[in-house]
DNA sequence: TTTTTGAATTACATTTTTGTAAGATTAAAA
DNA sequence: TTTTAATCTTACAAAAATGTAATTCAAAAA
């Protein structure tokens, strides 16, 4: 489940959000204590921020900043200045919401829900990228399916994440080939046979079968 | 220069908005012919999309959505019609930000400054990392300085992206030394120094100086 | 200053990765 | 079916990465 923090002095208006929210499927924690704001911000690690911008020790815009240093966190601003310098700074601080009070639930809903899944894809486009029977985790050089991980060496690695690109598609061994040892001296071509098969053996490890098809005379392909 | 796709069918508007932006440092690229909008804006391959919601042959939001199924490209929708229904559906279809008409340019300016930014910085996050000195090429696992490109091993790379990680601030031997080799067996502490050594002559090798200090007692610091 | 301690360095042994060789399979062609 | 050629498989040797030991160095404490 994902976490909202609720970063907002006015308890009433705390306590509705965080109900309203549970009541959308999200787990939620509210912050109390404002004098440490930001360490308690980044310890919680929340999966999105909801920052009311108008707080007893330390304003929402120098928070937003100050979080966007160490953490690239959805946050949506929440403000009562309904004037466009506030919105204008309020997007050059980092924040990517914000919200005018009096606001209305459903939109905030919304944006919460935008921001998460923008936020859940960018994830994945960047460090994992799943295959159905399985997951390429580019972050690690590892595969993963349900509880297990597999490491992969560097050509193993390559020529899963060459596959992947063109799931689906055939690729000829020169391509193959090509991409891995580029203009490297002359590499035997019996040596790509030998890294797919341990490829392979790893895949099967994980427990998938028959992913990397062979097209004879035409190449490969990941199903 | 960062390209701005203007989908606009008010010539008048259209052209305004591209002179403002051209003055602002901005390439701009305006869609006349709304017969065939997905594939045209997703083969002028813009860093931003600016789309009006009132379109003849298609409507803003189901642009959006399709566009949002191929590409990641930041979208604000510009919409006349100034409610909050609106305002949700532009959210649920994919887009980062709306404006509604009348707009303040100087708004429209920050919003899209903002999304460009953070558009960028996601891009770097995933796979390079400018460190100033060089570059921690994450795709590649290599460092690059001009036309220098030098392999990293797998420790190697973990300690150097570690460090980046925590730019500028001292992180302690432990610290590194869960992160390389987490619950695995116990390590030597010594092997540490072996790989930073190893990590440092990389580093020289590449041309750059001193950029990963000592803190006595305290851990490593990247400078 | 001397002593102490944390870190750097060098050399070496172990492990892992990688490429090659030789032979076995298998699908398609003859 | 037999032949041919592409691919697979296994085993092994070379190369690269990694960890350990022993020693040296240098910053801070005494």
């Amino acid at each position: 489940m994902q976490k909202i923090l609720i970063v907002e002095d006015d308890e009433k208006i705390r306590h509705e959000l965080e109900t309203f929210l549970n009541k959308n499927g999200f787990e939620t924690e509210g912050l109390k204590e404002f004098d440490n704001v930001i360490n308690d911000i980044l310890e919680k690690n929340a999966d999105l921020i909801l920052l009311d911008i108008n707080l007893p020790y330390s304003d929402g815009e120098y928070i937003c900043k100050e979080v966007r240093k160490t953490s690239n966190v959805p946050i949506i601003i929440v403000t009562s200045r309904n004037n466009e310098i506030d919105e204008l700074m309020s997007l050059n601080y980092g924040a990517d919401q914000y919200v005018t009070k009096p606001y209305n639930i459903q939109i905030l809903l919304a944006k919460i829900v935008g921001l998460l899944k923008r936020n859940e894809n960018a994830g994945i486009n960047t460090d994992k990228i799943d295959c159905k029977d399985f997951v390429l985790n580019r972050a690690e050089r590892v595969i993963e399916k349900e509880n297990l991980k597999i490491e992969l060496t560097k050509n193993e690695y390559n020529i899963l994440y060459f596959l992947t690109l063109h799931k689906g598609k055939v690729v000829s061994r020169d391509e193959i080939m090509d991409y891995l040892w580029e203009s490297e001296e002359f590499i035997d071509d019996n040596t790509l046979n030998v890294n797919i098969k341990r490829l392979r053996t790893k895949l099967e490890d994980l427990g998938t079968k028959d992913l990397i098809e062979t097209r004879r005379g035409q190449g490969y392909i990941l199903k």
